[in-house]
DNA sequence: ACATAATTCACCGAAAAGGGTGAATGATGC
DNA sequence: GCATCATTCACCCTTTTCGGTGAATTATGT
């Protein structure tokens, strides 16, 4: 998921900050540019940030707006769907939620450290 | 996704033709007991088989009907959906689809052999 | 032409996922 | 008690995913 990673934590809340470009925020972390072009992309696709392109400058900005319909929808639907997402996975291109369901009898796993 | 594994479409494809034990499912199979108990869990939990105990033997049937109406709208719905998955991802607990939905701009990937 | 902004390519290494196993455990039937 | 049906445990191994990189590429600004 789009929030999965710190860093793409840390460059939303870059952005919920101010607006920015690449660049910018590029230099507020340890790792390269073209990481950082990653990541954003990934954001951008999941709609949590906005790109303003501009010349050759790309202008970031924070969406906390998004989508909010369709999140209000699907959280009301939340356990409706939470039952059905394996097998409508194979419909749609999701994939397998199946270890994020337990089942009744599952107990909790441990491995040798 | 549940139907990923070709072990599983033959599961699925043989109880289509008849209910029938574990064991029943297994001897078919080259692979062990315990590995088809763990493909037939993930069926069930997709909704795609059914279980029904009886004494000490678990009754597996082919399941074609089960959320046709959910089914029918999400296709319905599909390309609304399509664009949204990856923000509402982080809304349920489905995994990152950001790989199945190519960018505009996204190319072929290559790997050297 | 050259510098700068950003993306894309082709790869690496670590971590996670996935299917497999034998052995242990539960539960039922005889 | 012992055999049978099935699940669960604790692993192994292979494949996939994920974040990272340097180099190449594309596009814009001066």
């Amino acid at each position: 998921m789009a929030l999965a990673d710190p860093i793409r934590r840390r460059i939303l809340q870059r952005l919920a900050a101010s607006e920015a470009r690449v660049t910018d925020v590029a230099s507020e972390f340890s790792i390269s540019l073209n990481s950082v072009s990653k990541h954003i992309r990934l954001l951008e696709r999941a709609k949590l940030i906005e790109r303003n392109v501009s010349g050759r400058e790309h202008i970031l900005r924070f969406r906390p707006e998004p989508l909010s319909n369709a999140q209000q929808w699907i959280a009301a639907q939340q356990s409706f769907w939470a039952s059905r997402l394996q097998a409508i996975d194979d419909l749609l291109t999701a994939e397998d939620a199946a270890n994020e369901i337990p089942l009744p009898k599952e107990k909790k796993r441990a491995r040798k450290t």
